[in-house]
DNA sequence: GTGTAATCGAGACGGTACGTCGAGTCTTGTG
DNA sequence: CACAAGACTCGACGTACCGTCTCGATTACAC
């Protein structure tokens, strides 16, 4: 959203941006976010917060939705770098999941993530955006995992990877934002455990759903 | 939301509330909401499509979220009533989400969903009413239909049947709230197969995540 | 505004009006008028003031404004009806000037006072009906009061007495509705002896303005 | 109401105020006021014809009377500078008084008038800034034409000014109000004449009120 | 007594304006 | 250029009041 390396061939002119202002407005906004939710903020109480003019922030990013992604991002990525490689499926999944998990408990990002998703149906340059820094990042990772573990033979070839992924994140996604049952470390194992369960290659097959 | 059946005890007095402007609300607003997502409908806007003054919806729901829940749960409760019993466990949930599935392709429900997700966030009471209605009947029927294949041995005691819910409906909510992949049938089936083969019990018991 | 004599041919059929609600409206009216003025009191505020129902006002006033007119004529008549002879016009003047004095300061009128007229700007019908109420009769008394002393002598012939009537309402008025300078009783009985002064018959005649 | 002078010491910061915006709205508005009186006027109706948001007209102007006050100040002013020196009382006050009455007759003030004398009795702050702008001035005018007058001799020393600056002030109020009778220039006359009859010093002195 | 007819209460209704708030843009002067 | 300040447009918000309406329940007179 906010490059900042510009095309190398061009000079810069007049006064820099600054840095100092740019990490403000973040983390003003990050805190209000989280605090108050993305309808509960306004872009004047960001810029109040920030000790910043509402201009600087609209000089940076066209809408309160992107400068809510930027200020979210910085600590979503926890966890998503290390790839620890512990040998077996399940202790790969639980080690990528497990600071997720600690983050998404940690505070209430349900209530800006969900702003987000909804603001990401009707706007598909925004839902680009946000996949490709919420979504597809973990998604690689666990893509990473399963496709070590095929190697190993731990996981049956027949296997639809991309649906195991959507079982493996969806669940999780659906208890934090519906909240219908608590979202706990038990709930993160349980739910790797039965999908490890699912994807485990066996004797006989499995009873095919009759179509 | 707007019970219908007041306390029998109590004589009615005063004109009565218009069905005629109720329905035109509903109507108007789950056109206006599917076609445009809640944040690009104003209630002026539903009010002049319902051809009813603003300050008559505002007397039966308190917010635009409200009115979005009713409006949009009259088509929500689409084949959840009908219990089929088709002998499998696949067979079963196949006939309880297709039609849900069938529902949430024709038109795009996952605009309004988030909103009321979102909001939900923030609001514990609108949250309550939101499982209530949109969420836990889908869920107490389909834990019926675990419970008949247990008792049919079709699904092994040790299963978490909770578990195994979030998995199956976070699975379809992941793909139409994220929009990351295509929500099909083929998915539809793919889901309920890897769940399936998941709880399929068989002789060897499977492999605990390593803590 | 509300004949309670109605055309004598007419046999009276139907529930007949009630005496109690009527009063009611009127008390309550005039209280909150005069406590809050026309603008901050609203026809739900008398209603419930009065015990009574919005549509029972509105069968019998057709608008708010009427409604003030007919609860504050009640008082207005005061010593209007008396026709003091003093001998003197002075002391006409006074026994009929000095008991309204008194009602107008009594309480705060000015405030409906104010916003009937208001009213009568641009409603002509209601400006017939202001005037003939709240005008005309204490006009007529004191055109009589003048004949009175026009026939004693005590006003030159020249004397355009229409005009010295509104010298005598207009200070008053002025002084009501302004505030520039207080209501006083001193004030009245200068107002009082200054037309005196301008009505006497003497010698040498006035300086006419030039023109 | 909206000083166009704020503390000399303090520098200006941020966009400065239009004075387009400004112009246009009290054109706007002075124009609908007179057209269809205060209460016929709606802030929608001034910012649409204003070509202007409502938002910037609530940031000047607290409420629809103070916008009033400062939309027909423009015109009120006129012949009230001109201090013509005629040489006597009753020219004087003709000079003064005929080009107000030109201004009151050409058009439908007395709509706008009256409510903003209404609005004055509930409002304290309101009622000094009305009276300032539009009474104190004439009324200083008139009052130095009268000490000019005593000066000369033209007005006996026992004479109380004030009360008659009311009645001269006051009957042509009251028919401007009332609408009982046409205010016309005729009557102007017959006014300055009585009043002056009444201050003009004589031999005998005027005939006391009775008490 | 049994219509018939107008009243009454309660309160929902359409409509209009209110005054406020937030998003996002624009216009100054200063660094 | 970037930035702070803040005025601006636009559009929606939720509320308040107006005057109308629809109920069921009363209350009279007329038959």
């Amino acid at each position: 959203m906010t490059d900042p390396t510009p095309a190398a061939g061009l000079v810069k002119r007049g006064r820099p941006r600054s840095e100092r202002s740019r990490a403000a407005i973040l983390d003003a906004a990050a805190e209000l976010l989280l605090g108050r939710g993305l309808g509960g903020v306004s872009m004047d109480d960001v810029a109040a917060a920030a000790g910043v003019s509402k201009a600087t922030i609209y000089r940076w990013w066209p809408r309160k939705e992107s400068l809510a992604l930027d200020a979210l991002y910085r600590d979503w990525a926890v966890g998503c770098d290390a790839a620890l490689d512990t040998g077996s499926l399940g202790g790969d999944l639980l080690a990528l999941l497990r600071p997720w998990y600690a983050l998404l408990t940690r505070r209430p990002y349900a209530r800006v993530i969900g702003a987000l998703i909804t603001e990401a149906q009707s706007d598909p340059a925004f839902a680009r955006e946000y996949l490709a820094r919420f979504v597809e990042p973990r998604r690689a990772r666990a893509l990473a995992i399963f496709e070590r573990a095929i190697g190993r033979g731990e996981v049956g070839l027949a296997v639809p990877v991309d649906v195991t992924l959507d079982l493996l994140y969806g669940a999780i996604y659906h208890r934090l934002l519906h909240g219908h049952a608590p979202l706990s470390e038990r709930f993160l194992e349980q739910v790797i455990d039965t999908v490890l369960v699912g994807v485990t290659p066996r004797a006989g097959g499995p009873t095919a759903v009759p179509r």
